[in-house]
RNA sequence: GCCCGGGUGGCGGAAUCGGUAGACGCAACGGACUUAAAAUCCGUUAUCCGAAAGGGUGUGCGGGUUCAAGUCCCGCCCCGGGCACCA
């Protein structure tokens, strides 16, 4: 009578080694290969959700599984401790955000250790801490000397009932989430940080990046959008400025109908204040909130501010208009319209009956009429003057030079990359280190000033930052006159702990720097894990950071992580699980029911790691069925005391064909979570193969040599997924050592060996029968026996045979 | 609106380089064991025709390339993610 299998026992007991063991605390060995393996670190939110398991399970079978080829492997964890939703329960619940977050911290945790992942808890860190984020503050201050930030004005979310800034996800269909009133734009200062100056680095090296997935590399690609175009002028009547705008298609120039500028737009500005129909106007295209989907999708509207630039080619007038689909973000602020050959210039043209030129038409000299749509191709200018029959690249060098020998042009090489604004009007994050004096402007703290600790013990009310009625807060003499000055009260985005953490795992506890010699063994991180959400933001930040930590001589790594896996969303009822759309599905009750393990295998086992998961209660117990029957084979095959030894030369064929099995098996897992990250049919395989070995009849010595060759690689190769229950069968086969410390099992080549194999046979591509053959049949012979087989012969029978084409080891299709 | 994914049985998914569509599992149904239930074990299960052998249809929709298409190309539809202040 064998044991039942009882996961929490077993888990327990497990955890209990391992962490007495210290099996995953470890130092920097430079004899041993390193291997730095790390997840996106969670936000503390309260518990774990479904999302979190399946990210943090995929890191850990990949960590393990590199353990067992030999490596040394560091897999750190922490918590992304600022943010919003902190600030939300403190209104809610009146807990200062910092104790909520340090309690759910606490609680997941104890999840975590729960769920059996091989972290090297020493290393835990935690962004909210001053010893953490006084090193992001030293980081600004260096990059304020070297004019890598800068303030600006810009665009945020105004609430006007509750007289705050919002975060876009606060603004549900234009209005504030808790007021209900309409958002408006509002211009505020705020801090940017110039990712811009490493445009062209963090595209190129892109390309450099083989261990990235293609759809990432696009999206950043696309994000930065370099684009090669040409900046130029348009007088303005009336005015002493000239209007500057810039467009990648210089080629149409001539088909310029009207000029558009942005509600922000100085020219706007001015028309509105002597014209209080313009003034609605604009005062009417800043009642949006500030999201691109939002300006992207509205009805375009636009009004003529009753002046007109001059074209610089025809010297014609054009009319100026503002509209509200000019962002005055991108470019400068204006455009020149060519309806004939844009999509929205057209649509904007036809709805308040602007002329529409055609300038360009189709290089095969077929007719176009841009009446009835925009041509959007390139082509053959037409109705150009002198540029008339150039094509575009002529078309485009003609122009620019032109424009480039008056002076009133040039090339430009544009992004649609922005700078990156870290101002947050919110009291949750990590203080930007500046002080304001009258005297000397804005003045960075300086170093031994540094951390300015956030005041943990405060009352959120929600309108507003607490941090501003905290005069012990604000009110500090300048640093550079001695003058009473004012501290920034604005908070850094999360964004900016998020962009570094990864390097600090190496040295946690460093107090005399942000980097110490230990980063320069683990950097780069080896294999990165996390939410395909994060593919653009998060991992261009990060990309940003770890150059500018380079640039200050931290670091001699230019890219943060060599190979990325971008793990799907796990959705609830079709969308993302959140908190903000309570439908997340908590984690513990299934842990409590069926252990650890049949969590994680579940989770591995029900789809592939890139794709969405549709979360089903359904298909956990079949996990937990498995986790049962591979208890109980291992179990009663141990029961049968001791096996022989393996003679190859003198096997059965049911010997042969399990061990045949087994290392077919080896070999699919090995590939499956080694190259593929396929875990799905890794774990489908390794049932396969238990299926197998339940299935062997024969009990003598050698035939259980087999089954237990079959055994111990089941037991370690599942150990990944499952770790726990195979550090219990492992010492069930009678082995001494500890799994986590064993080798991943070697494919024996000779036992793949087949004599036979079977050949599909189809007649014009559909299946009609199949032919045994020796491996080593020659092609010959296979087109013989397939042509003889019977069903063939019925479809062939009277018909000319045309071709036949013979793939070896595979098919045979004759074409008749 | 723009960028990136995805769509295969009742369900999750497999098919890795253009070569047997549906591995593995869930659910369902039938059977064994049991006084009974649970658990466990054995079997069936894309669909239609057929007693069977076998055949027709079938990978979101419409076209195309090919001896051969879930896989490649063109045009659509639907779902998910991102769009710079959710993390």
């Amino acid at each position: 009578m064998s044991t039942p299998y009882n996961p929490e026992t077993v888990e327990l007991s497990a955890q209990k080694f391992w962490d007495e063991a210290k099996c995953f605390e470890v130092g920097e060995d430079a004899d041993k290969e390193k291997y730095y393996c790390l997840t996106m670190f969670p936000y503390p939110s309260g518990k774990l959700h479904m999302g979190h398991v399946r990210v943090f399970t995929i890191n850990d079978v990949i960590a393990r599984y590199q353990r067992l080829q030999g490596k040394h492997v560091l897999q750190p964890m922490g918590w992304d401790a600022f943010g919003m939703p902190a600030e939300n329960a403190a209104i809610q619940r009146g807990i200062p955000p910092a104790k909520w977050t340090y309690s759910n911290i606490d609680d997941m945790r104890r999840q975590f250790k729960r769920l059996g992942y091989g972290y090297d808890w020493t290393r835990e860190l935690t962004t909210c801490k001053p010893e953490y984020y006084r090193w992001e503050q030293w980081l600004f201050t260096r990059m304020f000397k070297k004019g890598l930030v800068y303030r600006k004005n810009s665009i945020v979310n105004w609430d006007p009932v509750d007289q705050t800034v919002l975060a876009n996800e606060q603004v549900i269909d234009g209005r504030g989430w808790r007021s209900d009133a309409l958002v408006e734009r509002r211009e505020i200062p705020q801090w940017f940080m110039k990712i811009t100056d490493y445009a062209d680095e963090l595209l190129q090296e892109l390309d450099n990046l083989p261990g990235w997935p293609e759809p990432v590399k696009i999206m950043q690609r696309n994000w930065i959008g370099r684009s090669e175009g040409v900046e130029l002028s348009f007088d303005v009547k009336g005015e002493d400025e000239p209007l500057t705008v810039y467009t990648t298609r210089p080629d149409t120039l001539m088909g310029v109908t009207y000029m558009a500028v942005a509600a922000e737009h100085p020219l706007a500005s001015k028309a509105a204040a002597s014209n209080p129909e313009i003034a609605a106007f604009v005062a009417d295209c800043k009642k949006t909130d500030a999201q691109e989907a939002t300006l992207e999708t509205m009805e375009k509207k636009g009004m003529p501010l009753g002046i007109s630039a001059i074209h610089p080619l025809s010297g014609e007038e054009v009319p100026l208009w503002v509209a509200n689909f000019v962002l005055m973000s991108y470019g400068t602020g204006a455009i020149m319209a060519v309806p004939g050959h844009d999509a929205r210039d057209w649509e904007f043209a036809k709805k308040h009956g602007l002329p529409i030129q055609q300038v360009i038409a189709p290089v095969d000299g077929s007719t176009f009429d841009t009446d009835e749509a925009p041509y959007l191709d390139h082509g053959v200018l037409v109705n150009s003057g002198q540029y008339d029959g150039l094509d575009f690249e002529s078309a485009f060098n003609a122009i620019a030079d032109f424009f480039e020998s008056n002076g009133r042009g040039r090339r430009k090489v544009n992004y649609r990359l922005r700078d990156w604004g870290v101002s947050r009007q919110r009291y949750w994050g990590a203080p930007i280190p500046i002080i304001y004096c009258d005297d000397c402007d804005a003045v960075a703290v300086p170093e031994d000033q540094l951390p300015v600790v956030l005041p943990e013990d405060v009352e959120v009310k929600g309108t507003g930052s607490p941090l501003k009625d905290m005069p012990e807060f604000v009110n500090v003499p300048c640093p550079e006159c001695g003058k009473a000055a004012k501290r920034e009260t604005d908070t850094f985005d999360t964004f900016v702990e998020s962009s570094w953490y990864f390097a600090r795992y190496a040295c946690p506890d460093s107090n005399d720097a942000m980097l110490d010699e230990r980063a320069a063994y683990w950097a780069p991180v080896d294999q990165y894990t996390g939410g395909i959400e994060h593919a653009i933001l998060h991992l261009l930040y990060s990309r940003f950071f770890q150059r500018v930590m380079r640039d200050e001589g931290l670091t001699d790594v230019s890219e943060p992580f060599t190979n990325l896996l971008t793990q799907g969303m796990v959705l609830k009822d079709g969308a993302k699980m959140s908190k903000a759309k309570g439908n997340v599905v908590d984690p513990q009750a299934l842990i409590e029911t069926y252990g650890a393990d049949t969590v994680r295998l579940f989770m591995m086992f029900a789809s592939p790691p890139e794709q969405s998961l549709e979360w089903s209660d359904e298909g956990v117990q079949g996990s937990y069925r498995f986790l049962k029957r591979f208890w109980t084979a291992v179990r009663d095959h141990a029961a049968g005391g001791p096996v022989g030894t393996i003679d190859t030369g003198a096997m059965t064929d049911e010997q042969k064909e399990l061990r045949r099995k087994t290392h077919q098996t080896i070999a699919k897992i090995s590939d499956d979570i080694g190259r593929r990250h396929s875990f799905n049919t890794a774990v489908a395989a390794a049932m396969e193969l238990l299926n197998a070995i339940n299935k062997l009849t024969d009990q003598s010595e050698a035939g259980r040599a087999v089954a237990r060759e079959a055994l111990d690689a089941v037991v370690i190769m599942l150990s990944p997924m499952v770790p726990h229950i195979c550090h219990t069968l492992w010492q069930t086969l009678g082995h001494e050592t500890a799994l986590v410390d064993e080798r991943w099992p070697e494919v024996d080549e000779s036992a793949l060996e087949l004599d036979q194999v079977e050949v599909v046979v189809q007649v014009n591509g559909k299946l009609r029968g199949r032919v045994t053959v020796p491996v080593d049949v020659s092609k010959d012979a296979l087109q013989a026996q397939a042509l003889a087989d019977a069903n063939v012969q019925r479809f062939i029978d009277g018909k000319a045979i045309r071709k036949v084409i013979v793939v070896p080891g595979r098919l045979v299709n004759i074409v008749v």
